[in-house]
DNA sequence: TTTTGGCACTCAACACAAAGGAGTGCTAAA
DNA sequence: TTTAGCACTCCTTTGTGTTGAGTGCCAAAA
């Protein structure tokens, strides 16, 4: 096939892409040939257009409107024609002295880059917490609330909190469960969460745990703490972006967005995609594979720690984002916030 | 003034609220008059809706429309006319099923909470998280990170875990660590925690801890971990049920309201209100005072543990709410989390 | 062979007018 | 005091040109 698109094509999808993301309005051969640097004449113009749309990258609303470009066109636009630059010095300040005030404290810090990613691109900050089974284990501690009721905080690597309280069947003094601790943190500090709960598996297998009531209280209670939030969360900011975009003016497709930001769920498996990979990805339309985002694009990065990827972070915005402007914001957030994990808390 | 309605005007007013707020289109006096239970003639109810009108619980969009309530109307219906039952055991079985699976921990319910909330109400729940002053006091923990870096890890009577990344500028053994947690344990439980931070400041200005350095190290550590949040926390769910309502369709109206939800602090000032109140509060659009939600309004109700209020949850839309039905399950709600956050926990 | 000017055509968008109808206020009769 | 009747208002809907941006195609120019 003519995939192979000449550099005139090119030029002028990506003049045609680039004033669609700037305007939302189809764009006619005449704009291109007086306002943007298309030295051509509009009857030429109009040519490269309609091959262009019958190769997939282009589409009209109706005859007697201009082409607006196809799913197919951003990829190509994302994937060859587009320009990133880097931000520049004084963005990146900007967006550092974010954090500055803020404390450690982990959870904060993600949500301020949710915040973050939303104010500066202007559309939807997403930011997916650290899934437990990726962290590493730096410290737990049981903390007796009364006879039957004790609350585990476990404390990873990279500064993540979590709470959880666990009831036990049989009364534990304060002096075991000191005792409970401190052996858990030594055998375990170091390890991710998945090794601990292999190890907690295997030891409970062995015959000693069998007769050390100590010891076989240890590893319920750490596998009760450690049980792993089965969905994974998610950090949303910035859902009032999406009202102000003309092609959500209609309510019913409006509403189906927003529902789905509220279920997170989708929100997360889309985010879960960008865990291996390098770099910034990019998710257009129906490649998200749900239809209720199919109008909706995606840009995520994933952001590490000292031990490995954390998590994923990134925009969602309509298919027409300035690509060009947001992929630098979300790589730079999501290199910050790395960095910021891997200098804190040692 | 006449504002003694009579028994008729206030039959009428209350048909028409009524029908408003099922149909959200203007009630003429045709549809009084046939579907709804007034045995009058059209043109006698016109006159009682136009002495309505001119009383100022009524308002008509344009001549030739129906009338429509005005914040005084709805107002007047809260507070006189509405008939409000309780809900029915099934009804509070389905409210209280939500709870059972999940676990004790407070955090997880009050989101719960929000949820079942908006599910139950169709509009969008609000719960206000407990201010830390107002909580009692149940046990501190102090873990020891690093060289100068501290967890406090606070757990209040009603089951809140707050955990807060304390950095000192002196290092502390274990041994120390554990030393002033159990001070703090013993001096400061069944406290408030007001009166946890009068009882630092008062000992910390007092000789002996000028002397003993532990005892100084332990007021800094807990005074540190327990510097309130200033804002207050609120959980939001079911935003989306805004965009269900006819009388925000329009798109800038929509906006500025959920970006007032984003925003929290609005949302916050007016929860906070309902904290002295005993029952159910409904506050009408401008009586919210913020011009932002003057098309708005919120039904809140407080909720307790063992020692007084707690908190404040409810559920915001617009002026044109089923008041009558949401009453109950805002109640209920409020009564249940009482309830849970009483037995839980011991 | 490629580019361009010219021209007929299409179709959404806008404006305007007319018809329809829901609902009101007022008056006079029951 | 209530109600039937009637003129009046004004939103809503429908229909009809009109406009204009933009296209596709063809033939002439480069």
């Amino acid at each position: 096939m003519a995939d192979t698109l000449t550099d005139r094509s090119q030029k002028i999808l990506e003049a045609i892409i680039e004033e669609y993301i700037a305007t939302a309005q189809p764009v006619g051969s005449k704009a291109l040939t007086q306002n943007l640097g298309i030295k051509l004449s509009p009857a030429s113009v109009r040519n490269v257009m309609a091959e262009l749309e019958e190769l997939g990258y282009l589409a009209s609303p109706h005859t007697s409107a201009g082409r607006i470009p196809t799913e197919k066109g951003y990829r190509f636009y994302v994937d060859t024609l587009i320009r990133v630059s880097d931000l520049d010095r004084q963005q990146k300040d900007q967006i550092e002295q974010q954090y500055g005030q803020h404390g450690l404290q982990m959870a904060d810090m993600l949500r301020e880059a949710s915040r973050t990613l939303s104010s500066f691109s202007r559309y939807t900050g997403l930011v997916m917490v650290p899934r437990l089974k990726v962290t590493i284990f730096r410290h737990i501690e049981f903390v007796k609330l009364s006879p039957r009721l004790v609350l585990a905080v476990f404390v990873t690597q990279s500064g993540l909190v979590q709470n959880k309280l666990v009831e036990i069947d049989e009364d534990l003094t304060h002096r075991e469960l000191e005792q409970i601790t401190n052996y858990l943190n030594q055998t375990m500090a170091g390890l991710s969460i998945q090794e601990v709960r292999a190890r907690v598996v295997t030891e409970m297998a062995q015959e000693k745990a069998l007769y050390d009531r100590l010891l076989r209280r240890a590893f319920t209670l750490s596998s009760a703490a450690l049980v792993d939030e089965i969905t994974g969360n998610i950090i949303i900011e910035g859902t009032s972006h999406f009202l102000e975009q003309p092609e959500f003016s209609d309510l019913k497709c409006m509403k189906r967005i927003v529902q789905t930001f509220e279920q997170k769920s989708i929100l997360i498996d889309l985010l879960d995609r960008g865990l291996e990979t390098e770099g910034v990805q990019v998710i257009i339309g129906s490649e998200t594979a749900y239809s209720e985002l199919s109008d909706c694009s995606l840009i995520t990065a994933a952001y590490s720690g000292k031990h490995g990827t954390l998590g994923t972070l990134g925009v969602i915005g309509p298919n027409r984002m300035p690509y060009s402007t947001i992929i630098p914001i979300v790589d730079y957030t999501a290199s910050l916030i790395s960095r910021l994990l891997d200098t804190d808390n040692d």
